[in-house]
DNA sequence: TTGTACGCGTTATCAC
DNA sequence: GTGATAACGCGTACAA
């Protein structure tokens, strides 16, 4: 742990060459003959040599760090894709730079603003709220991945996961083991995907050719607390139902709790399917069926697709296809 | 949004005076007449400058950054600290940069590499499992603020819950209600916290003066399935028990999930006190009788220390005391 | 292939 | 009070 840290030009001096050459050999900017490479390798070994970023940054306008534009730092929901982030940045010796948006367009505004005087290379939006064009526009500057969307831009890159599809495999699920009265507790419909979720609804019922029940339907807010209410509104106005569907796990679990309150069982009485198949499903009691949503993979794949952009390549990455994880909060009707 | 940034030397241009003085005001460096900084704070408002933090590290060695070192970035436990870091650091003009050791003494060490190159300003630790002197060894080279340990020395600041307390108020909740046989699944022994935890759960019987079956002592990790493991050990070899004290709540969530598949309910069977009070634990069925720790308000502490170690003050914070937070978990024997 | 010289945007150290 | 001037550590034209 030594204290000052060492220079690029001490590394030049103790290797009898220029600080160019070193710079050249770390970033690979040109042919280097094997014997200075040699011999700067080993003065940066027992010199114990780390470039420093920050001065990188100010000369070469490159930070090797990355700003991601999350919602809120402890989302259980955005945990796991912050942490595929991370992973796949570190290894390729990125640093990730959080910050949280919550689910405020003019918030994000002011977050992508603290990261681009940050100078970080480039932006990794989760989601969000900012509209498309100031998305673009952002683009123009930096390159940009963004998740939840489906833009198309140059140096930008979408990553999207089918959202309906998933919903419709849950709704299928619910169809399959004999439920027809079967409610919906939708997300907040500021979130395109919260739409589609409700398509993916519809359109198994669609498929089967059952009508949907409108009265079945009950707004959330993507929260806990939300499908808490969203259940005791349904309750109170006296509708029956065998089975719901969440738009999202945390509304599932208000959801559970609500049921539970009533004296509902899961899944004797009452059926319960959630979307996002967080890391706590598993151990709800019952352990909640749910549309598993690769996040730490979908992290890992956005990271890849941004490095894909700062290196010049075409991203081609893309997102696995939804799939339903059968637990104990469904049952037959 | 301007493309190309404006710099300091054009905001001295505008104004009519050297970079120096623009330095100055900005920094409150040193006293200035009031017409320039007049004149200055126009120029900064028509041209929309914004200065360059990473120019700033470079020449005063002053990033306005602040590594946080956490143990994994999708911790529900830790995630509210993050929240409430990233709060009061922003209030501040700060931005985290945040780090996960993965509760791996090696992984930490490279942490703190990573966000030495990068010059923070200073170092916030949550717990982690650094040594002591690693610790102090740093803290000789940057201000660092720890979290879960009673450490002193210049340059450090430490901030600790009191875990003995907060266990033993667990452990009595449960005595009040008329429970003898409570099992205690103990946290990951890597963790000071965790024996702190035992000694609350010993102390709360030395009290009344009972003696600790310690056949109802089961060893967990502090995640999901080492509590489930727990549970099911202690089931298999017969043991009777009327409550459960975990360590933590994730164990806790495991815990019941072992319950419930042996057929036994809570709170009417067993009743089960958790520790931490995660978010998720009001959304639990039933929702779980905890120790509240308050993570997000550690956060906002941990970063005021940091910086008022920054200022040259000395910090004034302290820990609140632990509070017993009694959901619907637990019941009369 | 390699070295020289300069610039990146800001702060610190001097003089004035 | 204020303004030159020199760093800070590295990347990169440009020259050789």
């Amino acid at each position: 742990m030594s204290n000052k840290s060492v220079t690029l030009e001490q590394v030049a001096a103790h290797a009898g060459v220029s600080p160019s050459t070193v710079s050249r050999i770390l970033n690979g900017t040109a042919v280097v003959s094997d014997d200075k490479k040699q011999a700067v390798a080993e003065a940066i070994r027992t010199l114990g040599f780390v470039p420093n970023p920050v001065a990188r940054g100010l000369a070469g306008g490159r930070t090797l760090s990355i700003g991601v534009v999350t919602q809120a730092i402890d989302s259980p929901f955005y945990g796991a894709a912050l942490r595929g982030i991370e992973e796949q940045l570190g290894q390729a010796g990125y640093s990730p730079l959080f910050v949280s948006g919550h689910w405020n367009a003019a918030e994000e505004a002011r977050c992508i603003e603290v990261l681009r005087s940050r100078r970080v290379d480039g932006i990794i939006v989760l989601t969000g709220r900012l509209s498309d064009a100031a998305l673009r526009a952002v683009s123009r500057q930096l390159p940009v991945v963004v998740t939840g969307r489906s833009l198309k831009a140059p140096g930008l890159f979408s990553l999207n996961f089918d959202n309906q599809t998933g919903a419709r495999l849950a709704t299928e699920h619910l169809l399959s083991l004999g439920h027809r009265r079967i409610a919906f507790i939708g997300g907040d419909p500021l979130h395109p995907d919260a739409l589609e979720r409700e398509r993916g609804y519809r359109a198994a019922f669609a498929a089967v050719g059952l009508p949907v029940d409108e009265s079945l339907i009950s707004a959330g807010a993507y929260h806990e607390e939300s499908g808490r209410e969203a259940v005791e509104r349904l309750l109170d106005a006296g509708r029956r139902f065998t089975a719901i569907f969440s738009a999202n796990d945390q509304m599932a679990f208000g959801a559970a709790l609500a049921l539970h309150r009533r004296g509902l069982r899961v899944p004797q009485d009452v059926s319960l399917v959630g979307f996002d198949d967080l890391a706590a499903s598993s151990y709800t009691i019952p352990p909640l069926s749910s549309v598993h949503q690769p996040m730490q993979e979908l992290g890992r794949l956005a990271a890849t697709a941004m490095l894909d952009l700062l290196a010049g390549r075409k991203p081609g990455v893309a997102m696995p296809a939804p799939q339903l994880v059968s637990r104990e909060s469904t049952a037959a009707a």
